[in-house]
RNA sequence: GCGGACGUAGCUCAGUUGGUAGAGCGUCGGGUUGUGGUCUCGAAUGUCGCGGGUUCAAGCCCCGUCGUUCGCCCCA
């Protein structure tokens, strides 16, 4: 059977055009995250077994994670996620870094599983962490962060939502204004999480199935219904509304509000797989139809970096995946067509291969990236190989040229041409290449 | 891990009640000698995902397998 040429299943290829557009969407991410002071960082893709099975949700490693044995017989994860390596990392450096400490990343990452539209099994990520800072400025200014990238693609408001939850408050919601036990409580996070997926009536059975006779008897469920359904905190019952929980939520709204973020909303719904969130949580997710999911999330998670027997370290991040990123932009039309990095293809005419290299030594001594043909073809064709790979400009070097030191370079877009000395080549293609 | 749909030229797809394949785009060559894209003339292209079965005969039916895709589970 001949080999396959396709990649890895639920992995990439990227064709020079796929990795174009892909430094594009990561250098906004880089660009803005730096503009807000954070500093880039990276680590092994490689990391023990031990540091996942730490943390809580232990069946990830068992059943979505790539695992092996070393030849040294160590179990080796490939990682499925940053946050347990940043946390290994600023635990490592605990004493003396400078607080608040500002990290980003955009690591790759792997999973098994089955892949779908927006998840495959390998995926890059963008991961923004702030540790050290106790109070939710921390989380508005993580969102701010996100709701700056947003911008630099040119994304308007009305096609992101952000929602917010607060994991405290979902946890008094749940015990002292349900009075739901711990089994109880559990259950119902996790059909909550699941809520907008299911039929009102689905999720009522399933409720009433998961709490006591006598609570359900009580109205527990009703209750429960009653502050799911709520479109924002000011229609919360005040025994919910008052909590320190549920202020801390309208304040972020208010900052967010005053940082001119609009698109921020309360949702109840929200809570996140992870267990080892411990205050606010956030979700943005895609307005359009077709791609109308989750595209990041992140949250608060104080006890993480103290696993690794430090004390422990307040912490505000999240992750966002490049696939449901870049479905975003496509969908949104918000991808710019992105030309090759060559600035100018230059076509030779007869035998000058060896005295044409002086002035492309010079094109490239100014900076300028210059790819030559090397095909002895015809003009016609080397101009046909240059429009192929969507160079716009041709330099043309031939005896002429070379003796009168006077260029010919064309604009293949504008069939525009100039002649000139090289000085005057290099400066026409700045200037367009500013354009 | 579970369920549905799909898998025909490089790409998007068409292939009628089973009779060993086609279009558009792209690719390649020409339309004379230092100018691409438009136009025009011409050409090539496929073990119809792979393996097996039914049949005189399979792209078409059946089974398996691999892959793609949508959903479930799970979500980093």
């Amino acid at each position: 059977m001949a080999l396959s040429t396709q990649p890895y299943k639920g992995a990439r290829d990227f064709y020079p055009e796929d990795k174009r557009r892909q430094k594009y969407i990561f250098a906004k991410l880089r660009d803005v995250a730096e503009r807000f002071g954070y500093e880039e960082y990276d680590a092994p893709i490689l990391e023990p077994l031990d540091i996942y099975l730490a943390k809580t949700g232990e069946e990830i490693v068992n059943e979505q994670t790539y695992v092996f044995e070393d030849r040294g017989g160590r179990k080796v994860v490939i990682r499925p996620e940053m946050t347990p390596t940043v946390s290994r990392m600023v635990a490592g450096r605990r004493q003396e870094l400078a607080y608040p400490v500002r990290w980003y990343s955009i690591p790759n990452l792997w999973r098994y599983e089955r892949p779908q539209r927006g998840r495959l099994r390998e995926h890059w990520q963008l991961n923004v962490d702030i540790f050290g800072v106790a109070d939710s400025s921390a989380e508005v200014e993580v969102i701010t962060l996100v709701d700056a990238v947003f911008k630099s693609y040119g994304a308007a408001a009305d096609m992101y939502d952000i929602h917010l939850n607060n994991r405290q408050l979902v946890d008094f919601i749940l015990r002292d204004y349900l009075g739901l036990d711990e089994t109880e409580a559990h259950a119902t996070s996790k059909l909550i999480d699941r809520m907008h997926k299911l039929e009102r009536d689905a999720f009522i059975a399933q409720a009433d199935e998961i709490v006591s006779a006598d609570k359900r008897e009580a109205g527990v469920v009703e209750k429960l219904l009653g502050v799911l359904d709520v479109k924002s905190l000011k229609e919360l019952p005040d025994a919910v509304r008052q909590t320190e929980a549920a202020m801390e939520l309208e304040a972020m709204l208010e900052a967010l509000q005053a940082a001119g973020i609009t698109n921020a909303q309360y949702d109840p719904s929200l809570m996140r797989g992870f267990d080892y969130y411990t205050g606010i949580v956030f979700e943005v997710f895609d307005t359009h139809p077709d791609n109308n999911r989750s595209m990041l999330g992140g949250g608060r998670y104080d006890g993480l970096v103290g696993l690794f027997g430090v004390a422990p370290v307040p912490t505000v991040g999240f992750g966002w995946g490049d696939v449901t990123l870049a479905n975003f932009l496509e969908l949104h039309n918000l991808l710019p067509a992105l030309p090759p990095e060559t600035d100018v293809y230059v076509v030779l005419v007869g035998e000058v291969q060896t005295a044409a290299q002086k002035p492309i030594a010079e094109l490239r001594a100014a900076g300028l990236n210059v790819a030559v043909d090397l095909s002895g073809r015809k003009l016609g064709d080397q101009f046909k190989i240059a429009e192929k790979k969507g160079i716009e400009r041709v330099l043309i070097i031939g005896e002429a040229e070379l003796s009168t030191g006077q260029f010919t370079l064309k604009n293949l877009g504008s069939s525009e041409e100039i002649k000139a000395d090289v000085a005057g080549v290099v400066k026409a293609l700045r200037a367009q290449q500013t354009e």
